[in-house]
DNA sequence: GCCAACGTTGGC
DNA sequence: GCCAACGTTGGC
């Protein structure tokens, strides 16, 4: 099993919206960066734990645990001309962007903040706290992981 | 809102 | 294939 971040900014889609789907689970759409893509079209397998990060608001942080819920496929909303993420370049003959679902497993009662974790020397290899990385997706170690959900439940 | 870092585009 | 211009991300 593989283990990921992946950021969304929350006015945006937070988790608190991804809770409230039906059977908590939403489509991934949206990505338009070839490594994020890849990363879900090659690797990600239903079942892969993802550290849920919100981007871009008041305290940037991991916010709770998501999973991947199904294989990639081609994300539609590049073939919708009236969405956001339209992109002419991707026809549904020849789909040039993916997305997966994620299905939502817990919010942590105390979410770790960038703050947080760039003190925690064991977290300073991580993909989030290395310079001028903006992916919105990356590969996290399952020790890095196990760390981040232990900071969650016992502030340590 | 600023700006550094980075990806993408497109002219040549 | 180079690289300048431009757009986006995301922390602060």
């Amino acid at each position: 099993m593989r283990y990921w971040l992946m950021k969304s900014e929350p006015e945006a889609f937070s988790i608190d919206d991804l809770m409230k789907m039906e059977n908590q689970t939403d489509h991934w759409d949206g990505i338009r960066n070839y490594q994020a893509r890849n990363f879900m079209r090659d690797d990600m397998r239903v079942g892969d734990k993802i550290l849920f990060y919100h981007s871009n608001c008041e305290e940037p942080g991991v916010v709770g645990i998501a999973e991947v819920a199904s294989e990639a496929y081609p994300d539609f909303t590049a073939f919708k001309s009236d969405s956001k993420y339209y992109d002419p370049k991707s026809t549904e003959e020849k789909p040039r962007w993916f997305m997966v679902d994620v299905k939502f497993v817990e919010k942590f009662k105390e979410s770790v903040s960038l703050k947080k974790i760039k003190t925690i020397p064991e977290l300073s290899d991580m993909k989030l706290v290395q310079k001028g990385n903006r992916l919105s997706i990356m590969t996290v170690e399952k020790n890095e992981f196990d760390i981040i959900v232990n900071l969650a439940k016992t502030g340590e």
